[in-house]
DNA sequence: CGTGGAGTTGACAAAGATCAATACTAGTGG
DNA sequence: CCACTAGTATTGATCTTTGTCAACTCCACG
């Protein structure tokens, strides 16, 4: 067994961070996926489920290729299997803004197409990534009138309004040293470890810097900070929060 | 005719700025409205108005009167009719930051009715403030289902959902000063004056700088820099923007 | 004509960006 | 397997932007 099929998994993934992502490869049903629940598929019945099955195209994309661009037409919807991936503006000066970094159930793509306007992002894959795509013919008869999936969707959009205003006021209010207190709280809240687990956080100091809008050297002073006053440990990518109650604490929240 | 009834318009205006808002005043019909056709309520039809009209209470708040609070039930949506209201954030120690404002046909508080929940926001009146206010049980009928009125809200929250990530990008990326032209070239636009014209922003300095997340002074004297430059014309509350393409140009957008 | 709140100004301090030099590390091609 | 190379991380020095504090002016209003 070859290192190409050692990390892909039930498929072998290309190894050259430059490849293509194929498409039309068989993909796992819906029923069976285990992000589904929490999701807005949660509730479709079966047979809308089967409609997806039939429909989807399941496609791999290695570390560092784009799934979308700002300016493209929406077609379909996008489900994360696996890996992570940023969510981008690019803004002044070509500077990067990471709006928010998304992981396995998370559903892209879905504001462009209710909308029916142009994508206003960026998606990069940070990790490689499984992703199930979804035409839009697919998924617009399931948006019909009182489905519970339109409405789902409408409170995700809600949920990222409130999340965009908060995330507003810390970039106002907040110091850069807290920004990147609350941000790796956040990460460890998403990834779901538990408190106190190592958090590997797989992104390059200049990710996490534009993540929370500072330059890269002030995220490797801020982590040296919070390293000294024993709140976090930070070696290299690997970075754990030790005592959450007292970042948080310290956030004087 | 006294001081009391000059300035009221068609029914006079309590002058104490503590003056409780008086409810169940006779309403203007929502036919009339001038704000109706681009609003939300667009395209409702002469019975789902006139069942609006049955239930709508007419009240008027004061400058600096409180519209709703964060953690208050959202019992019905407010619709301005005169007057500025600003929607704000209590943030870091108290700091106020102020996320948008809003000004005639603007509808308040339909989030929080959408979803259900508690307010997030503070509304308070910036100036002397007419409002509609529809309860709950008189709206909640029209929003069943395909009604014209549900996908406009959605439209509304898509837009302020992109609004939320542009400015956050501002937050991020651009200096005080810009931030100050960005806002005053906004205002420009939401208020609706023509190029040139003599904007008139019934904003303190405070208020400017809870807007734009910086400290007042830094307000004032991003306000002489661009007078400096001859860009605007800055005499007390009466701002005027001289040249909008130099303003902008000097965004480099 | 005070009195209080808003606006303005100057001096100073703190936070953070930028620049430049250096160390590290992983992937590349012999 | 190893040296090479490009990208990433780190560090120190310096400069810019912005916040903070304190004094002072200017009105509007009683």
């Amino acid at each position: 067994m070859n290192k190409k099929t050692q990390k892909g998994g039930f498929l072998p993934l290309e190894s050259q961070r430059t490849a293509r992502a194929r498409n039309r490869i068989e993909a796992p049903p819906c029923v069976d996926c285990l992000h589904r629940e929490k999701g807005p598929f949660g509730n479709l019945s079966p047979q809308e489920l089967a409609s997806l099955d039939r429909a989807k195209i399941f496609s791999r994309f290695a570390r560092g290729q784009i799934l979308f661009q700002e300016g493209n037409p929406a077609l379909g919807v996008h489900c994360i299997r696996s890996g992570l991936v940023k969510i981008y503006k690019i803004g002044v000066a070509g500077r990067v803004q990471i709006l928010r970094i998304v992981g396995p159930g998370s559903l892209l793509s879905y504001r462009a197409l209710l909308a029916e306007e142009p994508y206003e992002h960026y998606a990069e894959a940070i990790t490689d990534v499984d992703i199930c795509y979804i035409p839009g013919q697919a998924i617009r008869p399931l948006l019909k009138a009182p489905s519970s999936l339109y409405s789902r969707l409408v409170s995700l959009l809600m949920d990222e309004l409130e999340d965009a205003e908060e995330r507003l006021v810390e970039f106002s209010q907040r110091k850069s040293d807290e920004r990147l207190s609350l941000f790796l709280l956040a990460c460890c809240e998403k990834l779901g470890f538990a408190d106190g687990q190592p958090v590997e956080i797989p992104l390059s100091r200049q990710e996490i810097a534009d993540c929370i809008g500072a330059a890269p050297e002030t995220v490797i002073r801020g982590l040296r900070r919070l390293h000294r006053k024993k709140l976090i440990r930070a070696e290299g990518r690997k970075i754990k929060i030790l005592d959450t109650d007292r970042l948080n604490k310290w956030l004087q929240i």
